[in-house]
DNA sequence: GTGACGCCTTACGTGAACGTCAACTTGACG
DNA sequence: CGTCAAGTTGACGTTCACGTAAGGCGTCAC
């Protein structure tokens, strides 16, 4: 019960990610591994913003974004920062993540009605499609 | 009634993209413009289909995955080609749109978990922020 | 005819996000 | 003691999606 800390081996497995990737997010301030000695040794916080990172790739935003994003998730641990400059950051984001859900569901929709036009002509042509 | 062709600063200026960027797409056979001599003249197809491609890259597919769905569209044009694997092809893009578009719903409400923590910390502070 | 546009091709440059390779420690094991 | 796996730091390479000159052609206004 006191798995809190993660080699960087452990957390490529856990992730499917690899070491180099790992260690360009530390350069890159998305990750903040401590040292033993000169191995990183990954916290439950760590997992916890890798978890996001690739969340947020999967949705298109930049790594810098994501940076952005992520300290607003430190909100606990920020003391006497500009909170208040992150609320505004992450407001914009969140409207841009709704603006984009929309959009999706929009195209999702013309999607399946191509895809009712192709089944339509594929059957005509004595084609079995799947629903 | 009969702007159905674009020059190439037209297309440009209706999508806000550079003349390169439309260069780039033809080589990468996304768009296929007729030529009159050695100028680009676009059609209503390229129009409808560059139109595609911005929505495309909004969701984070790379061209490559925005090529093959376009196939999808021309359904009508395509005679003899492989209109059934194209019809497989656009029906897992389907399914990984409807997955990003759960995941991003997702990370939507945790956003707004999060914000109202951080709406709650900044009142208590003091500070007044918007809904 | 001579600019000034607008377009063309060719080709090298760029930033993001890693991949890959070399050379070196360091701890565990037989 | 050797060696082997797992980690480390550079440093250069790669892919994607264009940007950015450099130089040439056609045509329209003056």
């Amino acid at each position: 019960m006191s798995e809190t800390f993660s080699t960087i081996g452990q957390m490529c497995a856990e992730f499917d990610v690899t070491p180099r990737t790992l260690r360009f997010y530390e350069s890159k301030e998305l990750l903040f591994p401590v040292r033993d000695g000169s191995r990183r040794l990954f916290t439950r916080r760590d997992r916890a913003r890798l978890k996001l990172i690739l969340q947020g790739k999967r949705f298109g935003f930049s790594l810098e974004e994501i940076r952005q994003l992520l300290d607003l998730y430190d909100i606990g641990d920020q003391q006497r920062t500009q909170l208040a400059r992150t609320y505004e950051v992450a407001m914009e984001r969140l409207d841009a993540m709704k603006a984009q859900r929309d959009e999706l569901t929009a195209a999702i929709g013309e999607l399946e009605d191509q895809m009712q036009t192709a089944r339509d002509i594929l059957r005509a042509r004595g084609v079995a499609v799947a629903a």
